[in-house]
DNA sequence: GACGGTATAAGGGTCTTAGC
DNA sequence: GCTAAGACCCTTATACCGTC
């Protein structure tokens, strides 16, 4: 199996976090595959054998083979087809809204074919994504194509992206009413924009960056026990971690690593 | 569209118990 | 001693709605 990152162009840093590639055989990617929230959301591309989607009342549907999977707020179940061929585009909590349009909320948990998200230019961009036969060439496709919407639309709301980069610098340990907000908007108006446009809402995105970080934590066995691992990352005690473990990947911290959580550790083993 | 008051659901804090 | 879970109560973040 191949798991690599790329980063972007310095034009598309204020939106993006990376690109990344997975491909792997029928015979290494197999099983029934758990992703947890990470506050980020993803475009992703297809080009092997497409997935399998689990619901919550335990049935299965095919995923497009282009798409925008938006913020995770629970747990999210995948599986494969056949052969993995997979490339993504692993946007900012608040940075696919200015090329979006759809408010982020709006596809909040939930897989969105591409030309719903970014309108009829969406299905000639996954075609020609699709057939390209290298990394390095789906990368120059979508940065030419990102960095000319991007150019041509509203530049992300500076009030929401420094909520979203104080929630991040602080771990998700920032108390919401505590937030520092520009005196030229009520708090109101921020939480509205703030779920619009990262499409979950202050207090969700900050405890999705704190479990991240403690998750991080112990994919990375930078802890001694669990109860410590709690009071690091800011939660009252190991039972209050545990409730939120729970919550955000339906298994108790212990349970994590004895089940198949492989593109998790993957995901989080680089942050 | 933005604001502010208010009700309430959800979250957080604390303590206890049980199993290994 | 560590981990996991549950109960209870208080706090607070959020949704709703009327107003500007």
């Amino acid at each position: 199996m191949i798991y690599k990152e790329f980063e972007p162009s310095d034009d598309l840093k204020s939106i993006l976090k990376c690109y990344w590639v997975l491909e792997g055989t029928s015979e290494e990617i197999n099983e029934k595959q758990t992703i947890v929230p990470d506050g980020c959301m993803e475009m992703i591309f297809h080009y092997g054998d497409f997935y399998y989607q689990y619901l919550p009342d335990g049935s299965k549907i095919k995923q497009p083979r282009c798409f925008v999977f938006g913020q995770l707020t629970q747990k999210l179940e995948i599986e494969p087809s056949g052969d993995s061929g997979m490339f993504a585009v692993r946007f900012k909590p608040e940075g696919l809204q200015p090329i979006s349009q759809m408010a982020a909320k709006e596809f909040q948990d939930s897989a969105v074919p591409l030309d719903k998200v970014l309108g009829p230019e969406g299905l000639s961009l996954g075609s020609k994504i699709l057939d390209a036969s290298t990394s390095e060439e789906r990368i120059k496709l979508i940065e030419h194509y990102l960095t000319a919407t991007f150019e041509s639309s509203a530049i992300a709301d500076s009030i929401v992206n420094d909520a979203v980069n104080t929630i991040i610098s602080s771990q998700g340990r920032q108390k919401i009413n505590e937030l520092p907000i520009e005196s030229s908007v009520s708090r109101r108006t921020l939480e509205r924009r703030f779920t619009d446009t990262v499409g979950v809402n202050l207090k969700q995105l900050s405890k999705i960056i704190r479990l991240k970080t403690a998750v991080h934590k112990m994919i990375n066995k930078e802890y001694n026990t669990l109860t410590e691992l709690a009071y690091d990352n800011g939660y009252y005690d190991q039972a209050h971690f545990i409730k939120d473990f729970k919550k955000y990947t339906g298994l108790t911290p212990k349970d994590f690593f004895d089940s198949n959580f492989s593109f998790t550790h993957l995901f989080y083993e680089n942050g």
